[in-house]
RNA sequence: GGCGAGGUAGCUCAGUUGGUUAGAGCGCAUGAUUCAUAAUCAUGAGGUCUCGGGUUCAAUUCCCGAUCUCGCUACCA
């Protein structure tokens, strides 16, 4: 590790309190950071760990409002749990911190301002809906109405979560406010924009030329973003929940969410210390952000930019962001329930934390998205944890306090393999160094295991059992270094599996080490007394696994019961609404994907009037050489629409079912172009 | 369609700045062993390094193309 750094200020994503902490945030975030940090710390550095609740934001405001409650109520009960079940999995924050405390609301506040001071920002007038009724702006998530798309009527201001367009507002058909269910006006409102485009020429060149150490998943998405062109983005929004701009005139108006929940690492930083500065201004300091894909848009081009606007905080050296955990083969969902929430497991396998900690961090998504499954739960631990790793410290404790009545028996004479094995030790020592330094956490690991391993072989190749018979002096030797071995492990693992270290160093009776003591053969002096051993790990049995698999096969088997919800009936129209469509019969003669587009067909279809062009969005689901000669139905006097450079002219019936299967509607035997259908 | 990441043993992953027999853990097979939670140790089987071209004396590694997975993005009358 460079050693020029004064001193690390570590920070992990801040969750967001709206649902528990599950496996996924733990894999993909807090568990490599603790174990940086707990490395850290063990190594003597001068080290902050820095998290705590993201509690702004609409959603928040909107599961507020479903549970009829306040949306403090809310981050209360969310950031008590989550703060909760992460101290008693032992993720070692320094503090943790939530963007509803007094402190943020002053940090944010002022580093708006200095932006604003500055010129910094773009005012920009936008219309946005407002309802009259409950007197407010809208936020895009408070908008329902009919997607333009799909015909979704439940679509969302932002996005349609039915064929998942994303969408403008202004976009939706009968657009209705959630809040009063009135139909909302536009109206005009300003906003402040902070103008990314700006700094874009030294995010490139940051990114890219000064940081080449950063991971590839990490460079490549950032990239992406800058070739594609940054926009300004606005960093205010028209709601009552969250940080008020500080500008006069500005009442309604509060900080969108992303631009204060980064800054709440600098707000919890402020909780913590009176120093907090020198940790967030002074480049001897060692910044780094951990965290899940989906942020690193916002810690390595958005809060960069803020930073850097601002002028007097340091950047991050990297940003170790892992991809993705998967379970089951599925994705991770709160909202179907398809988790490992951390309570429950915290709930269900009490005392087992460095269990899960260790699984995660050896399956940890750190090139690519990755699969937990209880099965390779199971097998890890008993195959590895408690066969490896258990079984090893345990021979070397028993061996002790059977022949040696529990005291590190001298060294007598060491013997080329005997050398050979102390060697091992300072060697993974500093594959574990090496690794972690370079955040490589499953290897790390790996290297900490192979101290187990060591000691397993170290063990079968001299047979203690048997040469006590015949050489007792030999047997101490052994011993004594099987519980040299047994102590590396008491400091190695501290990072990995905290609560095992600690048992471990009280099985052999070992003070306060640090990481400089790893590495030596000769920790334990002759005659040292060990404690009381007990099992570090346990079996898993079947029934504990077939347990959670049950759990998830209800939790899908409830979401399946749900799923066939059949969209109800859409508000009546008068008979002459429905007369004025002019539905026709059609055959398909031509059809074509239209080139540079994933959904997108070019249809020539007879419709008896004439032959005209159609574009259609079923790429997709249909060959083109498969819909050739079909007879359809028409909706013909839709008017003309251009579509990436196509004038379609009508719109294709077809029914779609939950799943989003896609049918043609034909009339049932043969009908000639042109008839009307009614 | 564009961009990014990934596709290496049954599973989860390393690796190769191009160079003799491509590695690890787990699983599997065989043998050894009994101090230990039926744990451990040794040995072995298992890979056309996604596919097709090209560059090169030599490619899994570089270039081009295709294909699959994940993500971002455009399109969806």
């Amino acid at each position: 590790m460079e050693t020029t750094y004064k001193r690390h200020l570590i920070t992990a994503a801040l969750p967001y309190a709206n649902g528990p902490v599950h496996i996924g945030h733990l894999a993909g975030v807090y568990v490599p950071a603790d174990i940086y940090v707990r490395y850290l710390r063990l190594r003597g550095e001068d080290v902050l760990f820095i998290c705590g609740s993201d509690e702004h934001g609409v959603p928040i405001t909107i599961k507020a409002r479903q549970e009829k409650v306040s949306p403090q109520d809310i981050v209360d009960k969310f950031h008590v749990m989550m703060r909760d079940s992460f101290a008693e999995f032992g993720i070692s924050f320094s503090i943790y911190s939530r963007t509803t405390s007094k402190t943020h609301y002053k940090t944010a506040s002022e580093f708006f301002r200095k932006l604003y001071d500055k010129g910094d920002f773009i005012e920009k007038t936008t219309s946005q809906y407002y309802d009259e009724e409950a007197q407010q702006f809208l936020a895009d998530r408070y908008i329902t109405g009919t997607c333009p798309v799909c015909g979704n009527e439940s679509a969302y201001g932002d996005q349609c979560e039915k064929c998942g367009s994303s969408l403008n507002a202004t976009d939706l058909k009968n657009p209705k406010s959630t809040i009063s269910g009135s139909t909302p006006v536009l109206r005009e409102t300003l906003h402040w924009f902070l103008p990314l485009d700006r700094y874009e020429a030294f995010l490139r060149k940051w990114i890219l030329e000064e940081n080449k150490d950063w991971k590839q998943n990490v460079t490549g998405q950032c990239k992406s973003w800058l070739d594609a062109g940054l926009q300004p983005r606005a960093v205010s929004r028209d709601l009552d929940w969250g940080i008020p701009v500080p500008v006069e005139g500005a009442t309604g108006k509060v900080l969108y969410v992303w631009f204060d929940a980064p800054i709440g690492y600098i707000s919890a930083t402020r909780d913590l210390t009176e120093d907090w500065e020198k940790y967030w201004k002074d480049p001897g300091t060692h910044l780094v952000h951990f965290i899940g894909k989906d942020n690193i848009v916002f810690h390595c081009i958005v809060f960069p930019a803020m930073l850097k606007a601002e002028g007097s905080y340091i950047l991050p050296a990297n940003v170790p962001a892992n991809e993705f955990l998967n379970l089951e083969g599925e994705k991770i969902s709160t909202s179907r329930n398809w988790a490992v929430w951390l309570h429950e497991y915290l709930r269900e396998f009490p005392g087992k934390q460095d269990v899960l900690r260790y699984v995660l961090c050896s399956t940890m998504p750190e090139a690519k998205d990755n699969d937990f499954t209880w099965k390779d739960f199971q097998a890890r631990n008993n195959n590895e944890l408690v066969a490896v790793l258990g079984n090893f410290v345990n021979r070397a404790m028993v061996l002790t306090h059977k022949y040696f009545e529990g005291r590190v028996p001298p060294v007598a004479e060491l013997t080329e393999a005997d050398r050979a094995t102390l060697s091992e030790l300072p060697r993974l020592r500093e594959a574990v160094e090496y690794n972690l330094d370079n955040f490589r956490f499953r290897e790390a690991l790996k290297s900490m295991m192979d101290i187990a391993r060591l000691g397993n072989k170290y063990l079968a190749d001299n047979e203690p059992w048997k040469v006590i018979k015949t050489d007792p002096a030999r047997v101490g030797t052994v011993l004594n270094i099987s519980l040299q071995i047994t102590a590396n492990l008491a400091i190695v693992a501290q990072p990995f599996l905290p609560f095992s270290a600690v048992k471990i160093a009280e099985f052999i009776n070992l003070g306060k080490s640090l990481w400089q003591d790893a590495g030596r053969g000769d920790i334990l002096e002759s005659g040292h007394p060990l404690g009381e051993a007990s099992l570090l790990f346990e079996k898993i049995e079947d029934e504990a696994i077939d347990l959670q698999l049950l759990k998830l096969q209800q939790a899908k088997e409830q979401n399946q019961q749900e799923k066939p919800a059949t969209k109800p009936q859409k508000e009546d129209i008068s008979y002459d609404d429905f007369s004025r469509m002019d539905i026709r019969t059609g055959i398909i003669l031509e059809a074509v994907k239209v080139p540079k587009t994933k959904k997108l067909m070019q249809l020539k279809v007879d419709t008896g009037i004439d032959v005209r062009t159609v574009v259609s969005g079923i790429a997709e689901y249909f060959e083109p050489q498969d819909i050739i000669g079909k007879n359809i139905c028409i909706l013909a006097n839709l008017a003309p629409r251009e579509i990436k450079g196509i004038t379609s002219q009508g719109m294709i019936l077809l029914a779609e079912d939950a799943s989003g299967k896609l049918v043609f509607v034909t009339p049932e035997e043969g009908m000639s172009p042109g008839a009307e259908v009614k």
